[in-house]
DNA sequence: GTGCTTGTTGGCCA
DNA sequence: GTGGCCAACAAGCA
């Protein structure tokens, strides 16, 4: 599920439960594949006694801060996902890391674990927060950038592309899907062989969509919608792409599906030709 | 049982 | 070396 809002939503969960709280116990278990190349021992050992400082979201990613100068990295892969649960939360099956505090636990529960785990301490920016490409919504994402990189990738479908995070961080099936569908651009089309005009419109809707999706998904002024699925407007895709017989919210005419760059991509045929 | 799944990585090949 | 494709990772769901 965790595109960009998403992530951002999940980070805000934690974030409004234990922003300046002191972590008075850490559960994990330390086989679990989160935590592949991590270390646990040292991640338990600092994270327990100081207090979370802050947190932000850049891409799929959450960086969660402490006073101590520790920081706790989390990508939830696939089928991740953040909870604030009640002091009295015991880790179930795929609850693989749970903080506690004297007021809630925060859980990372993820079935099918392509997530990850990060830590680290010292002074300095983690190298895997430090990596991560400038975001769609920063003046480092322009018209240039994209049209470079579209010429570098020019033999791969443009659906492809925009999945890549070294830059379009934060963009997952279904927002790359969804940019394309208002970009009126068939997802097979070659990277390389989009005009200057396709490529702004590009540009222009992936910046729409992060915009969008991070004000209705991960909430407004701070308050969070009750849960993912709700407030998603029916005249995005999103709301159309898995149903069977879903039709385009634009031309009210079939939606097509296949397998584009590896993914199950939806699109509007009468809308995005080839 | 089968065949899917909103992510990422590493290996293979041109 | 670069770019493109695909299997693998693991579990749940219909």
């Amino acid at each position: 599920m965790p595109e960009l809002a998403e992530v951002e939503f999940y980070r805000r969960r934690w974030h409004e439960a234990a922003a300046g709280q002191r972590i008075t116990r850490v559960a994990l278990h330390p086989g679990a594949r989160v935590f592949r190349g991590t270390d646990t021992t040292a991640l338990a050992r600092m994270i327990t006694g100081t207090r979370l400082q802050g947190s932000e979201a850049a891409a799929k990613q959450m960086i969660f801060r402490f006073a101590n100068g520790a920081a706790l990295g989390l990508h939830l892969g696939m089928s991740g996902e953040l909870e604030a649960a009640a002091v009295g939360h015991e880790p179930a099956k795929h609850d693989h890391l749970v903080l506690y505090t004297g007021r809630s636990a925060l859980v990372f529960r993820d079935p099918r674990m392509f997530g990850r785990v990060l830590f680290h301490r010292g002074p300095g920016e983690p190298r895997w927060w430090q990596d991560i490409a400038p975001a769609i919504l920063s003046p480092d994402f322009t018209v240039a950038v994209v049209a470079s990189f579209l010429q570098r990738r020019s033999r791969a479908p443009i659906k492809a592309v925009l999945l890549m995070q070294e830059r379009f961080p934060g963009i997952g099936n279904w927002m790359a899907d969804e940019v394309l569908w208002r970009a009126a651009i068939h997802p097979r089309r070659r990277a390389g062989y989009l005009t200057p005009a396709e490529i702004r419109i590009i540009h222009r809707k992936c910046r729409n969509v992060c915009r969008m999706a991070l004000k209705t998904i991960a909430g407004q002024g701070g308050r969070l919608p009750p849960d993912l699925n709700v407030h998603i407007p029916d005249r995005w895709l999103f709301n159309h792409r898995w149903q069977p017989g879903g039709t385009c919210p634009r031309t009210r005419r079939p939606l097509a599906h296949a397998t584009i760059g590896g993914r199950t991509t939806c699109w509007s045929p009468a809308r995005q030709k080839i």
